[in-house]
DNA sequence: TCTCAAAGTCAACACTTGTTGGCCAACGCT
DNA sequence: AGCGTTGGCCAACAAGTGTTGACTTTGAGA
C-alpha cells in the first residue's frame, strides 16, 4: 500500500513536505534551467542531476525517463487574463503584457521554444499551448470560425518575440524597455485578435 | 603544389567539375537537409554521409569538423530587394513576400533556425543576418536612429511566422495560403518599417 | 528495539557520437 | 607503363549518453 503518515499536501514546494517531494521538486526546477538554457538534447540527465546535487539514477527513478522527465518540467498554463472587460483596442497590449509577464517569471516557456525545436513531444504541447489555451480566451472576440487563424497569429508574433529576446537574443530587440516593446507589438496583436486582413 | 589540370571552375555545382566537388557539393545539400529538419545535435556526421552515399571519413576530411560543415552549410544570403522604389505602403507586403520565397526555395535558412536556438555560432550568424542584411537594406527608409529596431521588429515577426509555419506546423498558420499570409502579415511589417509604436 | 519499505548510492551496461589514422583504388601526367 | 597525387573506405578510439540493477542507508511504525 502507498499510505505515508506524514504531512499530506498537494502543492509541490521547496521545504516542507516528505524528503522525496523535496528532491523530486529540486530535480524539476534544475531540469527547467537545463531545458531552458541548453535546449532539450544539451540538456543532459547527468547535468540535471548535479544541479540538483543527487543521483543521476534517482531522476530515472522519479520520472521514468528522460522524455517523461521533460514532460513534467515542462508544465506550463499560460494563465491567460480575460479580455473580454477590455475595450478591443487595450487588449492587444494588455495580452502582451501578460506574455512577457508570463515570460519572465517562469523558465518552463523558455524550456518548451528551445526543445520544442527539436523536439516532437514539445512542439505539440506547443501546438496545444496556443490551440487550447489562447484559443479559448479569444473566442468571443471575434468571429467564432476566424479564432483559430487569430490564435495562430498571435503566436507567431508572441513567440518571434520571444525568440528574439530571450532565445536569440538579438541586441536591438533585447534592449527594447517594456514599454516600448508593449507600444509596438500591441497594435499588431489587437489587430490579429480584432483587426481583419 | 596545389595544381590540378582539370577544368578550373569556381561554382559548385551537381555536375561536371572535379569528382571532389561534386561530393563536397552532395555533402553540402545533405547537411542542410539534415540541419533543417533535425536541429544541429542530433544531426549526425554519420546520417549526413549515408544521405551523401560517402564515409563519414570524407565529411571530417573535407569540412575539418561538424562545426565547420554547418558553418558551410548554412552559409546564406537573404537576396533582399530594394524597397526604396516602392510606395511605403506596399513594402511590408513586399518584403513578407521576398521571405516566404527565401524561406521556401532553401533549406538554409530552416537549418539555421533549427540550429541557431541551441547553437552558438549559428544564432551569431543568425544575429549577423538582421543586422547586416536587412539593416542596410532598410536604411533610408526611416529616421536613422530608428533602424536598428525596426530590423529587429521585422526579425520578430518573420522568424516568428517562419517558426510556426515551417519548424512548429502550428495548423492554422501552415494552413494560411500565401495571399492570406501576405495580407496578414504585410500590414505589420509596413508598420515597423515606417510606422510608429 | 526491531523491521521493512522508502530513499539514495554505486558501478556498470549498451549504445551513439565526433574524430582519427592507416590502408586501398582511381586517374592524369610523364 | 610507372608514378604520385587525390579521393575513398575501413576499423577503431575516447568520450559521453540514457538507462539499469544490486547494494546500502535512513527513518518511521510495531
Amino acid at each position: 500500500m502507498l499510505t505515508y503518515g506524514g504531512p499530506m499536501t498537494d502543492e509541490v514546494t521547496d521545504a516542507g513536505g516528505r524528503r522525496s517531494d523535496r528532491t523530486r521538486a529540486a530535480i524539476l526546477t534544475a531540469a527547467r534551467e537545463r531545458f531552458a538554457a541548453d535546449g532539450y538534447e544539451r540538456a543532459t540527465i547527468r547535468a540535471i542531476a548535479a544541479d540538483a546535487a543527487i543521483d543521476p539514477a534517482m531522476v530515472m527513478r522519479y520520472f521514468g525517463n528522460k522524455e517523461k522527465l521533460f514532460a513534467a518540467a515542462a508544465e506550463f498554463d499560460l494563465r491567460l487574463p480575460d479580455l473580454s472587460a477590455l475595450p478591443p483596442e487595450e487588449r492587444g497590449a494588455a495580452l502582451t503584457n501578460h506574455f512577457l509577464d508570463r515570460w519572465e517569471d517562469d523558465e518552463s516557456l523558455k524550456a518548451l521554444l528551445r526543445a520544442s525545436v527539436t523536439n516532437e513531444v514539445a512542439a505539440d504541447r506547443m501546438r496545444q499551448l496556443f490551440a487550447q489555451q489562447l484559443g479559448p480566451t479569444i473566442a468571443g472576440l471575434a468571429d467564432a470560425n476566424t479564432i483559430a487563424t487569430r490564435a495562430g497569429l498571435v503566436a507567431t508574433q508572441a513567440l518571434g518575440f520571444a525568440l528574439c529576446r530571450y532565445v536569440l537574443q538579438l541586441p536591438p530587440v533585447a534592449e527594447l524597455t517594456r514599454e516600448e516593446a508593449v507600444a509596438w507589438l500591441g497594435p499588431t496583436i489587437t489587430r490579429y485578435l480584432t483587426g481583419t486582413p
